[in-house]
DNA sequence: ATCCATTTGTGCGTATGTATC
DNA sequence: AGATACATACGCACAAATGGA
């Protein structure tokens, strides 16, 4: 379980994108691989769905991630995919 | 068709969950037979898929009934299956 | 061995309502 | 009023297991 802290002026959402941003961006999840569930990523941060949607948009507006229906959420290659 | 109240403050698949409870409970679906599927449950009750599943789920945690992929859902007997 | 229909399992996308700050 | 967060519900797509033709 990692925290979050609610009680700084940093929303759960921008936190835990950076998490994730930190993780990809030091090859701990590494390109053309898939990031964890939602209902994964929801055990572990504790929050809702709906956070943690906002999370990946937020990657997904910087190009870093992108979602495959019914699959799930890729780590884009410098390339293609 | 049964009806599910949308208005009150219980969700319907806590409903749901109820109902199928409550005809484990009465015997009206015996231990170790198979619950009408998800698509039949879906007719029914007239709500997703996802509902059910949760609704399907509490009954999970509460070892009422067990599901087997390709098979469907069954009333868990005393002892074993 | 193959194919297909059925059924549950797992994902994400979207929408709505409520609550809090 | 607006942003954020949570719970619920519905839709759609794909995967895996099973069983029968």
């Amino acid at each position: 379980m990692t925290e979050i802290d609610r009680e700084g002026p940093v929303p759960p959402y921008r936190q835990i994108a950076a998490i994730l941003r930190d993780r990809i961006a030091t090859g701990e999840i590494p390109p053309g691989r898939r990031i964890p569930s939602l209902v994964e990523l929801e055990a572990e941060f504790a929050v809702a769905r709906d956070t943690l949607r906002k999370a990946v948009q937020v990657l997904k507006d910087e190009g870093l991630v992108e979602t495959v229906t019914g699959m799930g959420i890729y780590v884009r290659t410098p390339d293609g995919t």
